[in-house]
Formats: C-alpha cells, structure tokens, sequence
RNA sequence: GCCCUCGUAGCCCAAUGGCAGAGGCAGAGGACUUAAAAUCCUCCAAGUGUGGGUUCGACCCCCACCGAGGGCACCA
C-alpha cells in the first residue's frame, strides 16, 4: 500500500497510487495493444499521435493530446479492430544543441536522457502504445532512410541547390523554410527573421502544388476545415496571364504576370521589385542610378515586419525608362519600388491603377495617370480613392469593348497567345521547402561535393552517413554547419571519380524526418530498407491522427508533399498520409496558455500525484469538445476522483456471478445500459467524447439507484450494467476500469474484452410522454407508446380534454403530426 | 480590410428543425456520524449575444449588427 497521505482520495474509495502500481506490470507482460501478431485476422486501424519532442518529461498537452488518442484507439480495440498505434521521438533538433551547449555535453545524451523519462511517463500515463514499433529520428538506423530520402529526391530533380535570399534566425544562427518564419518573426523563438544571400538545398514542393491543392478534396470534413483553410491560403494559387512588354533600349522582352489580363489597356505604369536583379540592370547607367542605389539601401535595411505594414505609404524611384504596352503600343513609366515582391511571378507588374488598390496607392503617390476601363457602376477610383475590383463592362480597351471580365480574359489571352505576347498562367504563393540547416544535431546531407563531378550522391550502400562526434566539435552557432569543422569527416574521395573532395556540412531541416515518420512505423524493425511497402499499403493511410493546430501548415503539407513523392515512385499506393485528423485544443491555466515566467504552470507530474492518472485523464477528456482549449482552473479534478470512486464502488456491490444470464434482469436498468453503451460508441465515434462520458455518468447514476432501491446487487441487470461501465471505461481511466473488471470477477484486460453488444430491442423506451401544442406553444403532455401511429397520435391529442377546451370556438387549419414526439395544432382565432 | 469559427444557468458544457438540460463544477438543504470528512438523497438556476426573416414549430436554417477567438493581409 501507499504510504503517501496528501492524496484527497483515499476514503472510501480505492488506493490509486497502489492500483496504479498492481497493473502496470500486469499489462507489460499482456502486452494488449501488440499489433504485429502474424496471426491476427482482425480488420486494421492506424491512429497515431504526432511524436513529442523529447524536450523534458510530459506536459499537460502531451497529457490531453494522448488521451484523446488512446480513446481512439481504445475504443477501435475493444471494437475488434487491430490497432496501429505507435510511438516514436521527433529527437533531432535545436533544444538538444542548445543544451548541449549550455552544458558541454553531447545532444545525443541529454536527448536519449529526456527520451527514457518521456517514456516511463507515458508507460505510467497507460498509453495504450505498442512499444515494439518505437524509434528515434536522431537514431541513425532512421536517419539514414532519411538521407535515403533525400537522394530520391535528389536523382529525380526534386531536390536541388540554388543562390537565393533567404530567411535567417539571428538567434539561432541558421536559415529557415518560409514555413518557419511567422509574422516576420522565427517560429521558434520570436526573433525578427532577416534575409542573407546563400546556396541551400531545396526540396521542389512547388512542383506538386496543383495536387496539394487539389487533393485536399479527399480531406474536405474529415480534416478541420481551419486547417484546409490555412494550406489553401499557404498554396495561394493563382490564375492569370503572363505577359511580355518590350522594354526600350533593351533586346529582351520582360514578362509580367497579372491576374487581371482584361485590364491590360488600363495599364498606365509599370513597376519592377526594387531588390530585383532587372531592377538593378535597368538602372544601370541611367541618370537616377545612383537615387535608386539610395533607395535600394533604404529598403534593405527595413526588416520584414515593416515590410508586413500593410499601410505602409508607398515609395519607389522612376528609372527613367519605359516598357512599351504590346496591347497598344503606349509607352508605360518604369518604376522601381519594394511594393512589388521579386520572388514572386517575375518580380515585374504591369500597374493598373483604376481597378488595383496598390497601384493606385502608387500612382496617388507618385502623380501617375489613372485610366478606367471597367465599368463597374463604382465612384471613379481617381476621385474615390478606391479602386474598382468588380467586374462590368469593359471600355477603353479596343477590342474588349463592352465584354464583360471573363470573356475578355479568355479573349485577351487568346489574342496575346495567337500573337506570341504572352498566354494564360497560373502562380503560387508556395516556395520551394529549404532544407538545409548550418547546425549540429540534425541529419547530413549525404552529398559530396567534388570540384570535377558537382554534387555527387553518397551511395546508398555507405548509408548511414553519420555525424562526427560532437566531442570535440565547437557546437556554438556561428552561421556556418558546425559540421565543417570535423576535418576527417569532411575530407572525402569523391563517389564517382575518387578525387579529394568534400561533403556537404549542413544538416536537414528536421521537418524532412517527421515528413515521413510514419511510414517507418509498420515495419519500423526492417533495417534494410525505410519501409516495406506492403506492410505500409496495409496500414495506411492513417485513419486517425491526433496533434496540434501548430502543425496546420508546416507538419502537414510537408508529409502530404513527400506522400505524393513516394506514390510517384510506386513505392506505397495512396496519395493522403492522414485520414482524419483531430487537432486537441491547449490546456491553459487562468485563462492563459501556461509558462513558467506567467507562473501559471501546472505540473502534470503534480496532477498525476495528487489526482492519479485516471481522474487527470478522465478531466481532460470531460473538459469539453477536444477541439476547444480547456483552462484547469475550470476543470475538477477531484471531482472525477469522486466519479470514478463511485463507478468503482459499483463493483464491488454486484453479487452475482460472472457469466450470469442478462436476458433474465430487470428491464428498466437492462435499457438503461443498452441505451448509453449505444449513445457512448455514437459519441466515441463522433469525437464527442465529453458526451460519451456523460452517458456513462448516466449509467453509473441509474446502476447506483438500482442497486440501493431497485433491481438489488443480485440481478443480473446489475451486473451487465457493471460490467458495461467498466468496460466503456477502459478507453479513459485504464486503471479503475482493470480493477473494476477484477472485483466483478474476470482476468485482465478489461481493453480486450469487447465492446457490448448493443440489444436493438432494449432501445426502445416503454412509454414516451408526446407533447401537444398548439400553434408552437405547448398545452399538454400525454404519454404515449414508442410505436404510436400519427394518426393514433393526433386522435389522442384532439381528444385530450385540456385540448378539447382550449379549442373551443378556435378553427383548426393545421394539424403536424410527429409519432412519438409532437403534435401541433394551428388554429387561426383563439 | 477580407475570410472562418463560436456566443445556452454563477462556471465548464449537452440538445437530427420538435418538451431548452444530458453530464459535471460551484451553491443550498437533508440522511448517516458524538462531530467532521467521505458517502447517499433532494433542491436551486438560463429561455439560448441583439434585431429581423423563413417555418405549423428555430439554440439549430437565412440576413444584419454586437462581442470573443483564429486565419489571411502589398502574392499583382
């Protein structure tokens, strides 16, 4: 027994700290949620939760995440399903550097150190995982799939090296993915992202844009529409027209991209992205060349959040130069200016300032013309202020006169394709995914540089190529891969022509490992290969994945990416990684999310000791819909102490013996059981799982009543309504649910034991009470029988005395019939 | 500025267009107890953010507004 005494608990109830202790071991060696079993002819699931990084012990989100898989995937179970649902450690990654840099020790045994804790709370937390399956991404019998990964992609083209300006975290001195970087700000730790020019690999998302976009069809209600929402917004794509405008004393044409070709004639300027290499050629040896290297100083030393302002006043330098209309041959001003952005389309716009707000903002700003050439009905936007963006009548537009928005597209393209000026397009807001990373604890990119062959593949027969110990290496962020300072490491012949050469130093984003993750899990064993593709056809898709909204875009649209890769490569058979996808609120503490510098942390491992692990499980399932944030301080803790005290106790009053007869117990309770083990599986598998707990509170309501003043312990009623709660119970407090199914009798595990068979005959109510209205508002309830007809119904109602003289001296016009339920009687005077 | 979601007892939350309350927390009273705790029983409370509309009937569908939360926001 316990000798703990600041439990709340221990009363009349059970001792939770002593039963916590009985079962684990129990379950260690029954092993109930092993899914590999070569035997097993059950129907497959895969739920699976987003893997944790090992940045400490549990916290209550891992907490609430992970009940509300294992009620998934509990519930599956005892459904007769065989359940995937495994666990892994996301471990590479910048905590473990910082911490190892902190404290002069290598990352792998601070992160290998969290993994162990992290693993005993969760075998503590009773997560119903099976543990055979587990792995660790920094482990290199799985990073070296990972590098396996990357040459796939590498020999296909869709993995590449290219100069750009990209996104750089000061802080944590290392390049980031446009999907890192939120509001200006790095999505790790806050700090404004800057740009630096560098090399860096890129993983080709763009090319499977259309199909991100498009697929997501496939997920449409079974995703959160939040999160369809967001990767739409992220995709961003757009349809319009590329468009070629001679520019004066310049051979080669420029192209533009708009999204609005039927306003072509409307154009009155023209606008190049300051920071854009045309922009610098143009000015070149121009009057204004040094105004606009003036300009190009001011901009470049505004970060990106002042460049997010959106109200921000327009600014930019005329370049003394003109690109020629191809439409109507009007010479347009060229300006240079940081309203237009130089990575996207082409970094070139034809300006349209009557029906474009950011145009006319410039041209407001700057004195340029503003034409009309749609008719909207609209204030003119010259006078307004506001640009016009609907649709009308097309005028000043030659042969568009007159025709409305999409049929002057569809004719402007036509022409311009006919006459090789430009044709139809489309763009997305998606960039490429930028991999590399210049840290430490991640994957190598398994590359060899050689100056006579480039970039050469590391053979797959060298795989894993693993780090260089971290001893010795200076781990200290300074903007280049640690990794180049281990010399033998990084001195290599070359694959293919044996010359000195060099590896690649930086290591991938650690995205690339999660973007895959859960494909190793059905044959995480096999070390010969990433996966087996028919164990990987078998169990996925996933059929529920559980995890944050944090991951909307990021985690997602990458896994969703690389999926689409894969079935490219005939390697796995579908094109959705997930399913369905469930996003758990927060927990948060006093109406905001917890931290230790708000002091409003609370400490699972606090909950655990003083709760036990049932009631901290069971709140946070009961908090409410598993979407929505729950705030601890409105959940009671103490009060599902008290419930699962009082379910518990249940059995321990049952007096018969298990395998008692149920057909012959007392109907009212046997209806009762039937009902909300009926209503509870509904609620489970609508995700509705604070209803479903409600409907065993229910149960266990009316079991006690029977019990103390009804049926007795002795009927076997009692026992089946027992034994139901016990096992419905099982998808939540694991503990009191083994020790309950005990007491009545049986052997573990209570988790296998099947979900009750629901009598479609104890379903129906004995009587029902109907309700008589009249025009909406209700007169009288009569009681009825659950197979009443309409008409038996409204005879009854009309009948009714308190009717009979509420519709004295009215006219009936209406009479709606609902069996059971409802009679309204319309009546036209009172 | 645009888009999405949500507003139900003191609080957290239920309710296929059909009796607004399933469940819980908090509160009150009672039983048991020498007393307290625990347990058991009973009770209490909103007319669904506001204003319109559709309907025999609206928390539910439609429109507008108010409030909260989230997403997007120089992407041509």
């Amino acid at each position: 027994m316990s000798t703990d005494n600041t439990r709340d608990f221990v009363h009349e109830g059970y001792d939770v700290a002593y039963v916590q202790e009985k079962w684990l071991p129990v379950w260690d060696n029954l092993a109930p949620f092993k899914s590999g079993r070569p035997d097993d002819n059950r129907p497959k699931k895969y739920v699976l939760d987003m893997f944790p990084y090992p940045s400490g012990d549990l916290h209550m989100g891992h907490a609430e995440a992970y009940a509300l898989g294992d009620v998934i995937a509990r519930y599956w179970v005892q459904r007769g399903f065989n359940v995937l649902h495994p666990m892994g450690w996301d471990a590479f990654g910048l905590p473990a550097e910082n911490a190892a840099i902190k404290r002069g020790i290598d990352p792998a045994v601070w992160t290998y150190e969290n993994i162990a804790v992290q693993r005993a709370s969760m075998r503590r937390y009773a997560c119903s995982f099976d543990w055979d399956r587990t792995f660790n991404t920094c482990d290199p019998e799985f990073y070296r799939w990972n590098q396996w990964l990357f040459i796939q992609m590498f020999e296909r083209g869709l993995a590449y090296r290219k100069a750009s300006n990209v996104n750089w975290c000061p802080k944590d001195q290392t390049v980031l993915a446009n999907e890192q970087v939120v509001a200006g700000l790095c999505e790790r730790c806050d700090t404004p992202v800057t740009k630096k020019k560098l090399t860096q690999w890129y993983f080709k998302i763009t090319d499977y844009a259309d199909r991100l976009l498009d697929d997501m069809s496939q997920l449409e209600g079974n995703w959160p529409d939040k999160v369809l929402t967001m990767q739409r917004n992220w995709i961003g794509r757009s349809t319009g027209a590329n468009v070629l405008f001679q520019i004066e004393g310049r051979d080669e044409p420029v192209t533009i991209y708009t999204t609005r070709p039927d306003t072509l004639y409307g154009a009155t300027f023209f606008v190049v992205a300051a920071d854009s290499e045309l922009a610098a050629e143009l000015a070149k040896g121009t009057a204004v060349e040094k105004q606009f290297a003036e300009y190009l100083e001011k901009i470049k030393a505004a970060s990106d959040i002042d460049r997010l302002a959106t109200d921000r006043p327009k600014s930019g330098v005329f370049l003394e130069r003109y690109a020629i209309n191809p439409v109507n041959g009007e010479k347009l001003p060229i300006w240079a200016s940081d309203y237009v952005l130089a990575d996207y389309g082409t970094g070139a716009i034809m300006a349209v300032p009557a029906h474009d707000q950011r145009d006319l903002d410039f041209a407001r700003a700057m004195n340029l013309p503003v034409r009309v050439v749609v008719e909207t009905g609209e204030e003119d936007p010259s006078v307004s202020g506001i640009a016009t963006a609907g649709d009308g009548a097309l005028i000043n537009s030659g042969p568009l006169n007159g025709k409305p928005k999409d049929e002057a597209i569809a004719f402007i393209n036509a022409q311009l394709e006919r006459d090789g000026l430009g044709k139809a397009g489309r763009n997305y807001r998606l960039r490429d995914w930028l991999i590399s990373r210049q840290r430490y604890w991640g994957t190598p990119i398994p590359i060899v540089h050689c100056e006579s062959c480039g970039e050469v593949a590391v053979p797959l027969d060298q795989l894993p190529l693993k780090l260089p110990e971290a001893a010795g290496l200076d781990l200290k962020p300074k903007g280049t891969s640690p990794l180049g300072a281990a010399t033998d490491w990084v001195n290599v012949s070359c694959p293919k022509c044996g010359k000195p050469a060099k590896r690649d130093t930086d290591t991938m984003d650690t995205f690339v490992d999660s973007s895959w993750y859960f494909l190793r899990f059905p044959s995480s064993t096999d070390h010969t290969q990433a996966f087996r593709s028919e164990d990987v056809n078998a169990w996925l898709p996933v059929d529920q994945y559980v995890g944050g909204i944090t991951h909307a875009i990021l985690h997602l649209l990458y896994s969703r990416f690389v999926t689409k890769v894969l079935r490219d490569m005939d390697m796995i058979s579908f094109d959705e990684p997930f399913m369905r996808l469930l996003n758990q609120g927060m927990v948060a503490m006093d109406g905001s999310a917890m931290s230790k510098s708000r002091g409003n942390l609370v400490k699972l491992s606090d909950e655990l000791v003083t709760h036990g692990v049932d009631a901290v499980r069971l709140s946070l399932v009961f908090a409410g819909p598993p979407e929505d944030d729950i705030d601890w301080a409105d959940v009671s803790p103490s009060g599902s102490v008290k419930f699962l005290n009082r379910a518990w106790r249940l059995s321990g009053d049952i007096s018969s013996a298990p395998g008692i007869d149920y057909s012959l117990g007392d109907v009212t309770l046997r209806k009762a059981t039937h009902k909300a083990v009926n209503d509870a599986g509904f609620a489970v598998e609508s995700m509705r799982f604070n209803v479903a707990i409600a409907r065993v509170m229910e149960l266990v309501n009316a079991t006690r009543k029977a019990i103390d003043s009804g049926c007795g312990p002795s009927d076997p009623a009692a026992r089946e309504a027992v034994e139901a709660i016990a096992i419905m119970l099982s998808l939540i407090a694991p503990f009191t649910a083994e020790e309950m199914w005990e007491r009545l009798g049986h052997k573990p595990c209570v988790a296998l034991v099947g979900w009750p068979k629901v009598d479609e005959s104890l379903l129906i109510a004995d009587a029902l009470v109907a309700v008589i209205q009249i025009n909406g508002k209700i007169k009288e309830r009569i009681e009825v029988s659950p197979l009443i007809s309409d008409d038996q119904l409204e005879i009854s109602a009309l009948a009714h005395p308190t009717i009979v003289e509420a519709l004295k001296g009215a006219t009936v016009t209406k009479v709606v019939t609902r069996a059971p339920k409802i009679v309204n009687i319309v009546i036209s005077n009172p």
